[in-house]
DNA sequence: TCTGGGGTCCTAGGACCC
DNA sequence: TCTGGGGTCCTAGGACCC
């Protein structure tokens, strides 16, 4: 029988930046872009669940999160501590995190800086799975003073939603036979997959829960859905994979910015553009690939309408140079009267390459 | 409210080939 | 003159995830 663990850490960046800081302990703590008194761009990477009572969450922009921490100062509550995210350090705790994790299972599988797959098959029956997930909570709490969610089920499906069920620092265990009772009254979109979009589009269908979407067959999801309809049919009755071994290789490497203030100055966004080329080309020799064969340029106007445009080139190339050029070419064809009749401003740019060898 | 940066996967039309 | 069916690649856009 087979048995997967999942563990999802609790507000990840901003725990370890709290666990960094004693000064910080107990309060709001928003990880993400720099506020800049309101007038900051970003968003909101991770709030601890402090600055959640706010209302600040995860992609929130961070001049939202800034106000509602003035809000709540008027109220007389503490205000929010603002960090720039810190990706170093995460990564260095992710990793003695995933040690503590294959020191109770054969086989652990990480998709995330904070989330990973672990295989407790051996453990032989779901009660003495849950024992081993406590040690491991408990092991992190001891060892790195940190909190993880952990949820266990007959598949990474089941098991992932149960880990995200009683957090912070929950522990979530669902049988086989239990899975498809589980998931019934939940929300369609803690279904990994269905973004805002889809909610909203079951919502104007009367689907709210998952067992709304039971009722269609497999045909009528397909139809909706496409594809996807088909995989979703499986996953509403609690079905899915169990495999901890697939390795997924990199299929492309880019790096965008957005500027601090729209431009419609080519000089400035070609100047961008060669920084990006240059970031994205060291990555490249970093990682020890050889070539890559398309180049993708996005540009996103201050409307915030996104447009890319790619070229495969004639054969692979492998130089710094080679991406300058390609970019420079797709950039120009955006600066193109006919392609920007109005004249927007320039929010964004950035620049991919693909079909890496 | 005014929306980051790093990615993956899917769709759809058109070109081209057999 | 009107016309197939299947497959792959390219390009652009969009949904989604962390």
């Amino acid at each position: 029988m087979k048995i997967i663990g999942h563990l999802d850490m609790d507000a990840f960046f901003a725990a370890v930046e709290e666990r960094a800081n004693p000064k910080l302990k107990g309060l709001p703590i928003v990880v993400g872009a720099d506020p800049k008194e309101g007038q900051g761009r970003g968003v909101v990477s991770t709030a601890n669940y402090k600055a959640r009572e706010y209302g600040i969450c995860s992609a929130l922009p961070i001049s939202t999160a800034w106000r509602l921490s003035e809000e709540a100062k008027r109220q007389g509550k503490p205000e929010a501590v603002f960090v720039s995210v810190n990706f170093k350090n995460y990564s260095e705790v992710s990793k003695n995190i995933i040690k503590i994790l294959e020191k109770y299972s054969g086989r652990v599988l990480q998709t995330s800086i904070d989330e990973a797959y672990f295989d407790l098959s051996p453990a032989e029956n779901f009660k003495k799975a849950g024992e081993i997930a406590k040690k491991i909570k408990s092991e992190i709490r001891k060892r790195e003073h940190l909190t993880a969610s952990i949820g266990i089920g007959p598949n990474k499906l089941i098991a992932k939603i149960a880990s995200d069920f009683q957090k912070p620092d929950g522990l979530t265990v669902i049988t086989k036979e239990r899975a498809e009772n589980f998931l019934e009254p939940l929300p369609v979109r803690k279904i990994p997959g269905i973004g805002p979009k889809t909610e909203e589009y079951f919502k104007k269908r009367g689907i709210e829960k998952i067992i709304d979407l039971k009722k269609y067959s497999r045909e009528e999801l397909t139809e909706m859905l496409g594809k996807w309809g088909a995989e979703l049919y499986e996953k509403t009755r609690g079905r899915g994979s169990t495999d901890l071994a697939e390795v997924r290789e990199r299929k492309s490497i880019g790096e965008q910015t957005t500027f601090e203030t729209d431009s419609l100055n080519f000089e400035t966004v070609w100047e961008s553009l060669q920084e990006l080329s240059t970031g994205v080309f060291r990555r490249f020799q970093k990682k020890g690939f050889k070539s890559f064969q398309a180049v993708t340029v996005t540009i996103r106007f201050s409307d915030f309408e996104t447009h890319t445009r790619s070229q495969t080139l004639r054969k692979p190339a492998n130089s710094l140079k080679a991406i300058e050029m390609k970019s420079l070419k797709l950039l120009m064809s955006f600066f193109d009267r006919r392609e920007n009749p109005r004249r927007k401003l320039i929010r964004l740019v950035g620049v991919r390459i693909e079909k890496l060898g």
